[in-house]
DNA sequence: AACGCCGCTTTTTTT
DNA sequence: AAGCGGCGTT
């Protein structure tokens, strides 16, 4: 390790390194230096007070943060590194539940069920009680439940709480209660627990059990949490107890920087930590390293229109920087050019790089206009975060088999694969089979073993036949590793076949999506660092890795983009924000449920505070949103940014476009949305068979064949309801038919 | 049981 | 724009 490694720190990061006992809270502004004084930190612990790797827990935010971090360590102690309890508090409190779980009457091999089980669980609860799916969103009751588990608030407390039952009644949704007992069962049954169990669970673990807590209190001599503002009560319970023995805990954030109050996370935590830790050393980082004047200026004349936060002054040594360009433009389209030729001519002037930049918005809706200017442009770029790979449906398909080779009471992906490839068992014999467990109380898997006695002859040899595969997947998971085990079962459960059956572009890039997952095991697998090379291994693996922590790219210049979100923690060169309309940013979500503003402004401040040299700002005049052309406004955050540091009416002026022009007629004439008129109904010109091929008109009058009642005339076109559907009246012989389904008419 | 068509909903952010 | 449920047809 360097020897003067102190000397390039200012006081206060020095002193944040060197304050190892004892509680610390560290306030560190955005730029502050504040990921080296965390690895300094820890660096500092092993060399100089010889600690041992293993008795030192850090909890990141993201899994990339915590391997970035100890690869940084890594440089500067050696391999000690390694041993260190570093992850996310998902990650790190998974592996412990694995090796207590049963202690809390789990398997250790147990399914951690992603957002999308979650959902179409609350989902088969919602049916399952006949209750009315308009009302119980699973979206809404997912959120209900989750916040209540990060809260600490058990089904038990949910339904015995009155409070909680009379605003449940007051939103019409009384029965919540009773869906969030019977989710806790059905997970529970399914040897299953979703993210929220992960934090819930390693609380009830060390509430119950004060032996594996004092195990743990022993273990790790030094905890240290990053992102602090981001926790929740949940994880803040955890920490406090792991910490409770030694007192040395040390928590690092930026309450200016508190975006995921949606998830439950609570800047309250903040101020408790002060209470619960009296002798609280408190240090604060206020130096930006990161940003030029400009910037600095901008994002503290924005978050300074907050009320709710603790003092605190960020500044910066920098230079002045250049003024924020703002770009405006016509269409969404016009945008993505706009920021295109920006990034080109940038690279061109500054000799910057792809990787110089990033384009930040709000939704992940949002980079579809921006990806197709860049491709344009030949520029190219990389999409952080969406849809991730493992949620691709071909994916979870293959990983669905697997699981449920692996754990045969995961309900959810039983649901998924049984009639995937389609193989005769339909939704009536599911539900047949499921009523059946319930009844004779026993799990879906023995139901399935005795098919023969619950369903009828044909479906019942189809599931036999189902379950005798799965019997012999069973095997193979248990012997082969898991790429081999993969493969096995991607060819005889006959998804790869459909797959390469199937010649369309899309059926070819999910056959290459699953030979890429294929890869990705054997790389597991062949990865010397792996000890179990199993499936349930590798499956642990990959349940909470999210598309932030794949970079295996070779190419790293590429332009990045992303939503503000994932941009927590990451700095650039020159950013993009991109999206500055009302209703976008700051999200018309927040503005309509009468929450205040400060959260949608602490993002705002996190998007300025990314970039190092240059910001670029943007809105749009008109922007399609849910499939419709709407006018927009600028947003009221560009008001509100202190006007010394804007650049007004850039160099570019809006080019012209169809699109453009078409947006153009709309603007000042209306808010609503704008629909296409329907004159006429449009029919599918038949080839021979009558399957659809090109389009052409229909009239009144019209002599016409029809595939069931043969040769006719049509008499009458009317264009009816707000979907403008066309009711086509059919007639022959005198005899007249309503036609709502006129695909297959064809024209004589 | 599978397929095809229609119409409704959806998108705020993520471990 | 796209995915999903519903409903009618094959």
């Amino acid at each position: 390790m360097e020897e003067n490694y102190l000397e390039i720190l200012n006081p206060p990061q020095r002193e944040a390194v060197l304050k190892t006992e004892g509680p610390t809270m560290i306030i560190a502004g955005a730029g502050s230096g504040k990921t080296r004084v965390l690895t300094y930190r820890i660096a500092h612990l092993l060399k100089e007070k010889n600690v041992d790797p293993f008795s030192i827990l850090s909890l990141t935010f993201t899994n990339k943060a915590a391997k970035e971090m100890r690869h940084r360590i890594e440089e500067l102690v050696g391999t000690d590194a390694r041993n260190l309890w570093m992850g996310t508090f998902h990650s790190v409190f998974s592996r412990i539940l694995r090796s207590e779980a049963d202690k809390l009457g789990y398997p250790s091999h147990f399914t951690i069920y992603d957002s999308d089980d979650s959902k179409s669980l609350i989902k088969n609860i919602v049916k399952y009680y006949g209750l009315d799916d308009k009302l119980y969103k699973p979206n809404v009751v997912l959120n209900r439940i989750s916040s209540a588990k990060n809260r600490l608030v058990s089904w038990q407390e949910y339904t015995n709480n009155p409070i909680y039952l009379a605003d449940d009644t007051e939103n019409g949704k009384p029965e919540m209660g009773k869906i969030y007992k019977e989710y806790v069962k059905r997970c529970f049954k399914a040897d299953a627990m979703d993210f929220d169990d992960l934090l819930f669970n390693t609380n009830v673990l060390f509430r119950d059990h004060v032996d594996v807590l004092n195990k743990y209190q022993q273990r790790f001599k030094y905890v240290m949490v990053d992102e602090f503002q981001d926790t929740n009560i949940s994880q803040y319970l955890i920490t406090k107890k792991l910490a409770a023995v030694r007192r040395n805990i040390c928590v690092v954030g930026d309450d200016a920087q508190s975006i995921y109050a949606f998830r439950g996370a609570d800047i309250q935590n903040i101020l408790n930590f002060e209470k619960d830790y009296p002798e609280l050393n408190i240090i604060k980082l206020e130096q930006n390293y990161r940003s030029s004047k400009t910037i600095v200026g901008a994002a503290n004349s924005i978050i300074g229109k907050n009320k709710n936060q603790l003092r605190k002054s960020v500044w910066t040594d920098n230079d002045e920087g250049s003024l924020i360009d703002l770009i405006k433009a016509t269409t969404d389209n016009e945008e993505g050019k706009l920021v295109a030729s920006a990034i080109f001519e940038s690279k061109n002037q500054d000799h910057y790089h792809n990787s110089d930049f990033a384009i930040l918005y709000r939704t992940n809706s949002q980079s579809r206009a921006l990806e197709e200017a860049l491709r344009r442009n030949n520029i190219k770029y990389k999409i952080v975060g969406g849809l991730s790979f493992y949620q691709r449906k071909e994916i979870k398909d293959i990983l669905g088999y697997v699981r449920f080779s692996v754990n045969q009471n995961d309900e959810q992906a039983l649901r998924r694969i049984i009639n995937t490839p389609k193989r005769g068992i339909g939704a009536a014999s599911v539900e047949k089979l499921i009523v059946a467990a319930a009844e004779n109380n026993a799990d879906l898997w023995t139901a399935l073993e005795n098919a023969t006695q619950i369903l009828g002859g044909r479906a019942a040899s189809a599931v036999n036949d189902f379950v005798t595969m799965i019997k012999s997947f069973k095997l193979t998971v248990a012997k082969k590793d898991a790429f081999e085990a993969a493969s096995h079962i991607a060819k005889n459960s006959g998804l790869l076949k459909e797959l390469y059956d199937d010649k369309t572009i899309e059926g070819r890039n999910r056959y290459e999506n699953v030979q890429e997952l294929l890869n990705g095991i054997k790389e597991f697998v062949d990865n010397p660092e792996s000890e179990d090379k199993s499936m349930a291994s590798f499956l642990q693996e990959i349940a909470l890795l999210t598309d932030a922590d794949n970079d295996k790219d070779e190419d790293k210049d590429y332009v990045t983009l992303m939503t503000i979100h994932s941009s927590k923690g990451l700095e650039f060169k020159n950013v993009f924000v991109v999206g500055m309309e009302e209703d976008l940013f700051p999200s018309q979500m927040m503005i309509s449920s009468r929450q205040d503003l400060e959260e949608e402004r602490r993002l705002f401040y996190v998007a300025i505070t990314r970039a190092e040299k240059k910001l670029y700002m943007s809105y749009a005049l008109t922007r399609y949103r849910f499939g419709r052309l709407k006018t927009c406004e600028p947003s009221r955050f560009l008001e509100e940014i202190d006007k010394d540091f804007l650049k007004m009416n850039l160099k570019f002026s809006a080019p012209s476009s169809p699109a453009g022009d078409y947006a153009k007629n709309f603007i000042g004439n209306t808010t609503q949305p704008v629909r296409k008129p329907v004159n006429q109904a449009v029919v599918h010109k038949p080839s021979a068979d009558f399957k659809p091929s090109n389009t052409s008109k229909l009239a009144e009058g019209d002599k016409v064949e029809h595939p069931k009642f043969g040769f006719g005339k049509v008499t009458k076109i009317e264009i009816q309801g707000a979907n403008k559907k066309a009711h086509i009246t059919f007639e022959k012989a005198g005899e007249k038919t309503l036609l709502l389904s006129f695909a297959k008419l064809r024209i004589l």
